[in-house]
DNA sequence: AGACGTTACGAAGGGCGTAAACATG
DNA sequence: CATGTTTACGCCCTTCGTAACGTCT
């Protein structure tokens, strides 16, 4: 299990085609193909079906192994690079929606070398860090008072907490609940609810958190634009879970404290392992 | 970063040398050597110092990566093994200390093919079910009321709760705290404990819990033995939290519940991914 | 027939063992 | 000097590309 296969196996799995994969890897059609035969031959397995290129049960399965396995094979080289010589050029910082402002905050200082931010998904974030796309992730998340934000390990990595706010199911200040004091989650599995993965707390979480099925996603919003996702829940398209601080500052929205379960809108940094340029200010 | 260079690299690191190695491996000394210094030359960084054999900080780093990296090659190569023909031969079972009772009660039906029940540590649980060195992981450990238990993922690794039940600290009948009915763990801080990693649950993980230093290790206890640890704690070698029912049970101990943080003892199951072999039973 | 994956084959490169050289305590 | 690692070198096996050959639509 060569890592060059299994990277030529994700690659025609993702492009369903031999020859595409080759040409983004620069190999000949017949070297993807040797790669899968030798891949299949190795475990004894098929693990496409070709016309059309599909990835079977086990190749399925293999995936799920191979991904990760990339992932950490590229961040070790990025962490043994990155241990070696100090990377010259502006601090890269890399923040999900709802950590823009800790980030803006946090480079401050940082002045000396230049700075890019970037705004990314969750889902994205520990891996831009791990693989030296960015000297420094802010990340945010929903978690009960005091727990660490769940990050996948792509190796040994360094999260220190920032902030902890706390959470409100934001409404439009019309909604009937808007004038309650506090609500509880498991109560509105059957609200219209806005699924907006990047910026407020992802449904399926909320599922998880209450217990219970329900939350509908009524609308779907993939930007990352924090005002966008207010504005759509103030037009009545349906409810977020969001830190107080932006809900409270929007005049067409109402926030209501989520009583249970007990939830924090938590921000962390996320530093690569070796965490050579040291970052002042952190932990304010 | 071939996966045959990382390994030689991990034993030789282990081993702490290369004609070890090279022996351990099936290779020649020689080999290990160029296994070692075609490594070095991709990542551009000296990993070993030579006489004695020790890992450089960069070495040290790799070591990090490289496991978890081989370990999940072997999990992944074994996963798609075991997919393709289903293992004969008699259910291999292991359970961690304190989830032997449930894994017995759960295999009680397991007559047809046989039987194998091995008691490993937490540690170990997961690798091994991942690896198909058994069929079964029976895993307990101590966690917030309905919090899952913290595994490494492996892989695609199914989990599912099979029980919960109260937590206590283990005291002898005579401690002058056996008469309180509930205790605060950061009050204990000060204690003499136990330190039995794989029995009780893990002093780092108290003082985790605890939100304070302190709990020293006045004993270490390394067995995977329930009843030599009772009878431990019984003697005064110092205090150790552990699951009411085997506590309840024994004449010389008292069990004073944990208030505060709130824990439960908690058993899952951890499955390989696949789970082709069902296992009735579950959940009871 | 055309697009796409497979197979055959030869050239280049890489990996391993043997053996000699080298370093270190 | 003994032990243990590195280097030199040759053989073999692997891997890739070219090109001819299936095969599915």
């Amino acid at each position: 299990m060569d890592p060059h296969l299994l990277r030529t196996f994700t690659t025609v799995a993702r492009l369903r085609s031999f020859s595409a994969a080759g040409a983004e890897l620069g190999y000949t059609q017949s070297a993807v193909s040797q790669h899968v035969a030798a891949l299949e031959a190795d475990l004894g397995v098929r693990l496409l079906e070709r016309r059309p290129v599909t990835p079977t049960v086990a190749g399925e399965r293999l995936l799920a192994y191979a991904e990760p396995i990339l992932l950490r094979l590229a961040a070790a080289r990025a962490d043994l690079a990155r241990l070696r010589a100090p990377r010259p050029g502006p601090l890269r910082v890399g923040a999900t929606a709802l950590a823009v402002p800790a980030a803006v905050a946090l480079a401050a200082d940082e002045h000396a070398t230049g700075l890019v931010l970037r705004v990314v998904s969750r889902a994205d974030l520990v891996r831009r860090v791990a693989t030296d796309e960015l000297d420094l992730g802010v990340l945010d998340g929903f978690v009960a008072p005091s727990d660490p934000l769940p990050v996948v390990e792509l190796g040994p990595t360094a999260t220190t907490r920032h902030a902890e706010q706390p959470v409100v199911v934001a409404l439009p200040r019309t909604h009937p609940l808007a004038a309650r004091s506090g609500l509880r989650l498991a109560d509105l599995a059957v609200a219209r609810w806005i699924a907006a993965p990047d910026v407020a707390a992802p449904l399926p979480q909320l599922r998880a958190a209450a217990g219970v099925d329900g939350f509908p996603a009524a609308t779907r919003y993939d930007g990352t634009d924090v005002a966008g996702l207010l504005a759509a829940v103030a037009a009545g398209h349906g409810l977020a879970v969001l830190p107080a601080g932006p809900v409270h500052d929007h005049p067409g929205l109402a926030g209501v404290a989520l009583v249970t379960p007990r939830l924090v809108h938590r921000v962390e940094l996320v530093r690569p392992a070796g965490g050579d340029r040291p970052i002042e200010r952190i932990g304010a």
